[in-house]
DNA sequence: ATGGTCTCCGATCAAAACAGTCGTATAAAA
DNA sequence: TTTTATACGACTGTTTTGATCGGAGACCAT
């Protein structure tokens, strides 16, 4: 349950590549393309070229065409959130329908929904431990984010 | 992204109107058949059923057969936790493929893969959120769990 | 005791989402 | 101008999910 699509998978292993070339042990920032991303872990060429332009529209990575092309971050690794990634690849968090709907919709259990209060609370976590977790975090022996530090978070506390 | 199917949609609506009918205002445990809570929450007949089958099957519930019959909660509402439900329903909790296989299993990626360890940390965190949850916690006006509690939870202190 | 009714139960079928593929267009560097 | 790279759209096969059907067993009234 609740797994994640491959699109999901193949985007933040390229992401995670493309980070360490860029800000890793090699001072100077390499430029990396598709193919040798999806030589270097096995996944089809295709399908890592749509997840990267979608990457691209989202501002998370640009692209750079031509020959010595490739993609760069678009931003701090710090910047870039796991719910950030994942949202755009996969589209809003909602783990139920009638998440971001708006009044009127086709729910049809709506009006006797008993459930739907408490499950808007554990989207809620969940939210805020994707969002509160960073490109940076995922990269080398970096200590991940602890649930202590997402309460933290929530009281507003600065990481 | 991350969104629960109807199977766990349904089975939670269910529990929580077994849940209210068993252990809310009316002194007297009721059983309550499936049909009623098809037609309450105007959800098929056939699919529910067999959400509460397997529901039966995990002993979160217990069934009566014959006129009259119908479920009951099998155990106490605090005991039963959304967790336990949800896998129940959707299978073993795996935001990613290579969750639970065991070495040398059919992962391609698996050797080079830079994202599994901070995967399985966020797949630990949301657990462990479910798994503090129960069907006490989705009744009533009972307040929620919260992430801080979540927090305290993890630094083993009692709720 | 027995028939009838009501329930749970297992197997089956159709629809939708997903992963992956192919071909072509466009842009930049040599 | 040729080469090499990304960008973009349409298409196909497969898996998952949602929904349906018919049957078997248990209880209650008569």
């Amino acid at each position: 349950m609740l797994k994640l699509s491959k699109k999901a998978d193949y985007g933040l292993m390229a992401l995670q590549h493309i980070a360490s070339n860029q800000y890793g042990d090699v001072a100077q920032a390499r430029v990396v393309n598709t193919k040798e991303i999806a030589e270097e872990y096995h996944i089809p060429v295709e399908l890592l070229a749509k997840v990267l332009q979608t990457l691209s529209k989202s501002g998370i990575i640009e692209s750079h065409n031509g020959p010595k092309g490739g993609y760069l971050l678009g931003k701090n690794p710090r910047e870039i959130t796991i719910a950030h990634v994942l949202e755009s690849l996969e589209g809003p968090l909602g783990i139920m329908d009638c998440s971001h709907e708006k009044d009127g919709d086709a729910c049809m259990q709506r009006e006797h929904c008993n459930i739907r209060t408490p499950l808007l609370k554990i989207q809620s976590s969940i939210y805020q431990l994707l969002n509160n977790m960073t490109l940076q975090d995922m990269m080398g022996g970096t200590p991940l984010i602890t649930i202590q530090s997402v309460a933290t978070e929530q009281q507003g506390v600065e990481r």
